[in-house]
RNA sequence: GUCGCAGGCCGGGUGACCGCGGGCCUUCGGGCUCGAGGAAAGUCCGGACACCGAAGGGCAGGACGCUCCCGCGAGGGAGGCGGCGAAAGCCGACGGACAGUGGCACAGAAAACAGACCGCCGCCAGCGCAUCUCCGGAGACGCUGACGGUAAGGGUGAAACGGUGGGGUAAGAGCUCACCAGCGGCCCUGGCGACAGGACCGGCUCGCCAAACCCCGUCCGGUGCAAGGCGAACAGGCUCCGCUGACGCAGCCCGCCGAGGAGCCGGGUAGCCGCACAGAUGGAUGGUCACCCUCGACAGAAUCCGGCUUACAGGCCUGCUACGGAA
RNA sequence: GGCGCAUUCGUCUAGUGGCCUAGGACACCGCCCUCUCACGGCGGCGGCACGGGUUCGAAUCCCGUAUGCGCCU
């Protein structure tokens, strides 16, 4: 994923999470927040520490990024987002595979719309 | 061969396509190359490095504590001693309790320096009484009480003031003797040493706790990369202290220095450096497929290095103990 | 990442190395009181985070592990 492509700052994740809107599932949150002057959207990922140890917060921070590579010409642009991985996931995802975690990104992604 | 013990090692592999981070090259299409661990962990010890005043002194505080060797040190290796085990082996913060202070609940007479509740013994007095009598008394024995001696025995306790036996005594006691245990001194032998073995002498016995305060010896200044250095753009502004000594080593005191310093707002911010032969600053190793095997544990770098501790599926190698078998 | 602190019934907490079989309040359960409930009374259930060590003896002292919290940005 490109580095435009990213949430790159601490402001832009505390401006996403003030002013913008959420939807969340069992599983997941996803914050979203229209840019100033609209482009490509940009992505961040937050997994704390109750999710797991270091080494399955990383496993699941590199599945979901290429999960949101696969949809990036998918998602509506002009937005940054960020999302946030709930207690239990871990467990879920080793036990239920990768395509399994896309379906729940396309969950959430799906209420967006609805919201929107 | 089985069980056990010690030490060391590995920690899925190969290939294809699509991706990620750094570096180099580029004809800007891309190409080449490197890219998590033995513990990267816990942050328990050191050190490097950086700042605090030049890295000063004392107090306070803290860490460690058998010997030798290596090491600045933390620590490691080899040994001694003590405990556990049948053995290989494992475990141990292991200086000092006659420098001082303090503690040892309950039980028990008594818990640390000696003392004496019961008991035992002597003597005196009173009372009772067998017996004797010169009829005045004497009185074995028993009871009670005062005084004195003694510490052998006493349902306790984690621990009881050496143990066993002989002598000795009114009763007893290291009071004395033999052996044993322990303590101190001196000497011999072995060892660099801790220490081990032995001989002699002495007083006869001196409890445990210092991971209780403490004493002795060795060592330690503090803070930690969010340390610290450079440092914008707009755009500078305000308050206070100070040669009668401020600010300054941060717990305290001393000594020392000597002109600037402290606080607030933008801002010591953004960014760069610190920062690496992996190496970022939202933080890099993933996805899919195929094949093989023993179907894969614990687990993810954030300044670096060394040590300690903790977690770990399965497998391999070496040495050793015990038992069994074969030659 | 670095530094510091804490952990005792379900919850909030007391607890000079021995009076500890760990005390109290609230909660929970049973009984009594009441026409019933509440209040009140009596009784019960229930805990020293875990593993070692020091000590005759550990909730307490020491070491390690686990968990939680705070500060530095």
């Amino acid at each position: 994923m490109k580095r435009a492509n990213r949430l790159s700052r601490s402001r832009d994740f505390d401006a996403v999470y003030r002013q913008g809107r959420s939807v969340s599932s069992r599983f997941l949150v996803l914050y979203w927040f229209g840019q100033e002057e609209p482009a490509a959207p940009r992505f961040g990922l937050s997994v704390p520490k109750a999710v797991g140890n270091a080494v399955a917060r990383n496993k699941l921070k590199r599945q979901l990024r290429e999960v949101w590579h696969a949809r990036l010409d998918r998602v509506p642009a002009g937005r940054d987002y960020v999302l946030i991985v709930r207690p239990g996931v871990a467990e879920a995802a080793t036990a239920n595979g990768f395509d399994w975690l896309g379906e729940r990104v396309d969950e959430v992604l799906a209420m967006t719309q609805a919201a929107a």
